[in-house]
DNA sequence: ACAAATTTAGACACTCTTGTCTAAATCGTC
DNA sequence: GACGATTTAGACAAGAGTGTCTAAATTTGT
């Protein structure tokens, strides 16, 4: 599940392991207790390390926060674009597929713990680092959307949906999906598994019935003919 | 600790106009900073008021937290309800009415002061004060939400819609018509006007896709025989 | 096992904030 | 104009947190 490709090539082996456990501890505490009230004791404690090593790493509460947003930026960007690899381009069953992709994004990208404290850092302190959320909207959402966007495209030209503007399509799944979840987002809780594939399951068949090629009446249309140029 | 008589029976009218610029100032920086970032000082200067009138009327910092959280909690609730009793019961077009119900609730109910103010304060603070975030739970989402589904339940009665669920229905519209505002909600920003007409504009057309008598292909059906048993 | 680098614990100065207290100033009302 | 209530400015103690420094302890590479 995890890979650890090369953790340890030119710092010491304590070193990085130190550092990283630093920076988790400092997103844990930072949400908790926002950036004014966390307390570089209190990281230092959690992580298991002297608050004289917090200094050495990092230099100082601001630049720890900043290492703190890009870290779990570049994780979740990489959760994310894992998931968006396993969307459904030839599907089977749309709807299974889909409620598939819908759950797996949640999981894996929204409710998992990278997902949850990066959310809660961009709302609670967006407004206080402009230029540092700036560069958040550009690599994350501003990249992972077109990809989304374009995963739905490419399903509108296979012939499984009839779609205008894929990246209305994109948002408008993503609302639908998690229609359901809105409250629990707020509160900054993890809605349990059977609440996401709830949610996912109505939100799917909505989009479906709005973009779904119909198959009200009847035909559940083998529609084959896909592999075009 | 002194106990205040009778607080808020005769005092005179400059004093309650007092509280609320305290409360409405108190707000703005409980947001801006956090409750952990937030100054007493700053707070007081902002409403044009000494420090000790602040601990005069709440006595605590904390209290004053409460006391805002309260406040906005029943200001949202009130425009909430009334934009609710704009809900067009008896379309004329249901597109365009339904479109105009979607930009008022985000123009007076969500990215209005108020309701920008008690969405950052829950998401920021939420996980802090559990029985004061379930509060606002109970008197706010646990009331409107089953208000708006209950308009869409007598669209669907009246034979505008077709709706199996008008709780799922509700929060997907909220879901579809504020699909394209996440990022800039997120980021504490207010989007524009045209923004929230846009988002609306296509949340609306993808929600009737959905649920609205289908009037797409052919078949503009005046399906009148509604009013069955 | 040795030497260099890193980590640690604790003390420390400094700043900031909360909440209290007091005496003077101001306001509202008769 | 006078009286009572409220507000104000400022000083104040107490506490908490940041960031620095130092000397000892530990880990790492050789």
């Amino acid at each position: 599940m995890k890979l650890h490709v090369s953790p340890d090539i030119f710092p010491p082996r304590g070193h990085e392991a130190k550092r990283l456990s630093i920076v988790d501890s400092a997103a844990a505490v930072f949400c908790r207790e926002g950036f004014a009230g966390a307390n570089i004791d209190l990281i230092a404690a959690e992580a298991g390390v002297s608050r004289q090593t917090i200094y050495n790493h990092h230099g100082d509460k601001e630049k720890l926060f900043v290492a703190v947003v890009r870290d779990l930026t570049e994780r979740c960007n990489a959760g994310i674009f894992a998931t968006i690899a396993t969307f459904p381009d030839q599907p089977k069953d749309l709807e299974a597929d889909l409620i598939g992709f819908a759950v797996r994004l949640n999981q894996n990208c929204i409710c998992n713990r990278d997902g949850k404290f990066l959310r809660k850092l961009i709302q609670t302190e967006g407004e206080r680092y402009p230029e540092l959320f700036a560069e958040w909207r550009e690599q994350g959402p501003g990249r992972t959307w077109p990809a989304i966007a374009a995963r739905f495209a490419r399903l509108a030209y296979g012939g499984y949906l009839t779609i205008e503007d894929p990246d209305v399509a994109a948002r408008q799944f993503l609302g639908l999906v998690n229609a359901e979840l809105q409250t629990t987002f707020m509160l900054g809780g993890s809605p349990r598994e059977d609440e996401v594939l709830q949610s996912a399951t109505n939100g799917v068949r909505t989009f479906l019935r709005a973009f779904g090629k119909r198959r009200s009446a009847a035909s559940s249309e083998k529609q084959s003919a896909l592999a075009s140029a």
